[in-house]
Formats: structure tokens, C-alpha cells, sequence
DNA sequence: CTCAAGACTTACCAAATGGTAGAAAAATCG
DNA sequence: CGATTTTTCTACCATTTGGTAAGTCTTGAG
């Protein structure tokens, strides 16, 4: 028998999986059972019922999410370019993890169950990154814009990429890391455009 | 007893809705039937199965973007600004039916059973978008580029912007037209350095 | 008026779904 | 080892699901 949590985390695992592919609605618990060789009272027993195994794999990858962006976020080397920084660092996350982005965008539907608890688990790293923009702007190293439009733009844009991806593949295009550079190049350039004073813009 | 075919929009029109926001597993066709106060059967007898009900919806969704689009593509006035006119239209589209891009989002999702179709419906307008870019490059008013890279790109952007309107609403930002225009111009900026020649650059 | 075709309904059903109850096995610890 | 707790399983269950079969009702043509 698994000692410690490891069944735990092989149930978070696929359970992400097929949350963020076939959706939740899609899932159901026999199947993701029978794909881990497992009893589905076994998924019931750890997480008490379908939506808590949901709870429990948003409160997962919110976390690697917010983990992911942390340490761009507190580094204070200002010198350096950090919505760059910023932007690569959520693109590599993108890149990488396509699965937790994919359940973003299901959870991020409107009817979705837990687009609430999304909401609330996002908040902490949303203020995070809004506190972060009004400062750059108090200093005067950014632009006075509307901070959570820039973010949400910014997001979705991000969000918008795995997606991209998959119907690039759909559509037969092989190579998907070509278009994301692009779309991380477009993206930067919007920022850019957006948030540097005016009286800095060189290009 | 409806004459013609409309209970047949009926169902077609709640299905719309049901699929691009509670998705297409979220839709039982006993709510769909209660919702429209008719019984489940009649929904069979009119597209047989449920994925014959999501293939019409998806034909139905196809057509009326086709023809959205299709005068933009056609018109002939090349000494208007054709690529705005499109991503105009488009932008239209986007916010006065936002269900049909929400569908598009739904079902150009990865594990989705209509992706495939999708492919095969959207194939001939986005051949027809293809040739046309292709045209204007051979002409020279278009600078040489991946046709069908751009074309997915400006794609995911407008389903982006779906997207963006309903996380935005989540989030307690009423005002969505704000930043659909931001989006929009942004849309075009990108499309604008990406598309026109070099030689003609002047912004 | 008749009658066939179309539209819609009632009656059912097998399978799948999320979930409960409680036994059995395994791990932990004195 | 023995007792207790944690983990996993077997056995069920009520409900929902998409779908079939067979009617009833409506309409329009001859």
C-alpha cells in the first residue's frame, strides 16, 4: 500500500490532466479510476467528492502558478528589465505546463463551478501584481495606466496561447514554438507600448 | 403545432447557448427540453443524437461567421484599408454574438468530439482568407509572410477576447468595450507591422 | 372527408454517474 | 506482537443520461 501521500498526488496529477483536456463536466470518476488502476472510493476517500477533487487541483496549480511567479515578483533587481522578466518567466509556465493553463480555461468559463473559488484563489497573486504596477508608477518607471486592465489583457493573451497551441496542432502546424515567441513578442511589445512613460519611449 | 422550422431554431438557438457556456458534456438534453418546454424527444427527432444536435449548432455557428466575413473578403475597394475592415468585422462579430465565439472556444478544445469537423467547416473559410493574403502578397501590398500563422494568430486573439469579456465580468469590471478596443487595436498593430511591406512602413 | 406524412409526445430502458456503508488490508506505533 | 489508525476495497444505490419504440395529434393534398 502507497505509504505517505503519494496516491494523492498520482489522483492531483491525472485528475489536472483530464480536467484541463476533457474538462470537468467530461471527467468522470470511474475513468480517471480505472486510468489509475484504482477504486474510485479511493479518489472519494482523499477528496470527499468530485467538486473537492477539483478544489484540491485548482488550490494545487494555483500554487505552482503563483510559485512560478514569485520570485520575478519579489526580485529587486530594477536595473534589469522585469516585465520581460515577467513575461518570459509566465511563458516558460505556459510552455511547459500547457495542462495548467488548459484548466484555466475551463475553469475560467462562465458556468463554470469553481470560477468563484478561481477568483478568490487568484486574488493574493492578482493584488500582488497590481501593488508591484502601482509602485512602478509611483516611481515613475511605468506609465499611469489602468493596472488590472493591463493584467487581465496580459492574461488572457497568456491563457489565449495554450490555446493557440492546440489548434495549431489541430490544424497539422508541427513547430508551436515558433508562434509562441511570436505571440510572447507581441505580447511584450503591447506591455511595452502601454507601460513605459512617454517620455522614455525610444522606439 | 409549429409549422416550418421553428422549433427546429428553437432548439438550435438554446443549444447555442447551453454548449459555449456550460459546454457541451455540462448539456443534458432533459434541461435543454425543460428550458424550451418541449420533451427530450422532439430534440431527438429533429437531429437524432446529441453530437448530431452539436453538429448542426457547429454548421449553423460556421455559417452565420461565414457570412459574416465573407462580403470583407470579397469586396473589391483595395484602395480601403481591407485588413481593418476585416478585423472590424470580426471584432462585430465578437461582441454581438458572443455564444458563437464561446462555441468555437468550447469546441476547438483539445479533447473535444468536434474538433475534427471544426477543422473540416472552418477549412474553406479559412482557405478563402489564405488565398486572399496570398493574393495581396503577390501584388505586393502585403509583405511575404506565413499566411496561415498570421491567420491563427489574429484567430485565438478574437477567441481570446471572448474569453476576456467573461473573466472580465468575473472579475467585476462592467465596462467590457473599453478594452475590446484596446484588444482590437492591438490586434490590428500587430497585424499592421507584421503584414505591411517594409518599404511602405511609415508608423 | 380521407389518408399519408410530418411533428411531437408518453412510456421505457440500459448504461453510466456521483456517492454511501462498511468490511478488509496495510501501515504506524507503543 | 497487538492495537489503533490510515488507506483501500467490495457491495450497493438513487439519479441522471442518451437513446429506442410506439404511439397521438396536426396538417395539407387529393
Amino acid at each position: 500500500m502507497a505509504p505517505r501521500g503519494e496516491t494523492k498526488e498520482r489522483i492531483l496529477a491525472k485528475a489536472l490532466e483530464s480536467f484541463s483536456t476533457i474538462g470537468y463536466d467530461g471527467t468522470s470518476l470511474d475513468d480517471l479510476a480505472e486510468a489509475l488502476d484504482i477504486r474510485k472510493q479511493t479518489i472519494l476517500y482523499h477528496f470527499v467528492s468530485k467538486r473537492g477533487l477539483l478544489n484540491a487541483v485548482l488550490d494545487d496549480s494555483v500554487k505552482k502558478l503563483t510559485e512560478s511567479l514569485e520570485e520575478v515578483l519579489t526580485s529587486t533587481n530594477s536595473n534589469r528589465d522585469r516585465i520581460e522578466d515577467l513575461v518570459r518567466s509566465v511563458f516558460r509556465v505556459a510552455l511547459e505546463q500547457p495542462l495548467l493553463l488548459g484548466l484555466l480555461r475551463e475553469v475560467s468559463r462562465p458556468g463554470s463551478p469553481a470560477a468563484p473559488r478561481l477568483k478568490t484563489q487568484m486574488s493574493p497573486l492578482m493584488s500582488r501584481a497590481i501593488a508591484w504596477m502601482e509602485e512602478e508608477m509611483e516611481s515613475g518607471r511605468m506609465r499611469r495606466t489602468d493596472a488590472q486592465l493591463v493584467l487581465l489583457s496580459a492574461y488572457s493573451t497568456v491563457v489565449g496561447l495554450a490555446t493557440e497551441i492546440e489548434i495549431l496542432r489541430t490544424a497539422g502546424v508541427e513547430r508551436v514554438l515558433r508562434p509562441a515567441a511570436q505571440r510572447r513578442q507581441e505580447l511584450l511589445s503591447f506591455l511595452r507600448t502601454s507601460l513605459t512613460p512617454l517620455e522614455k519611449q525610444t522606439i
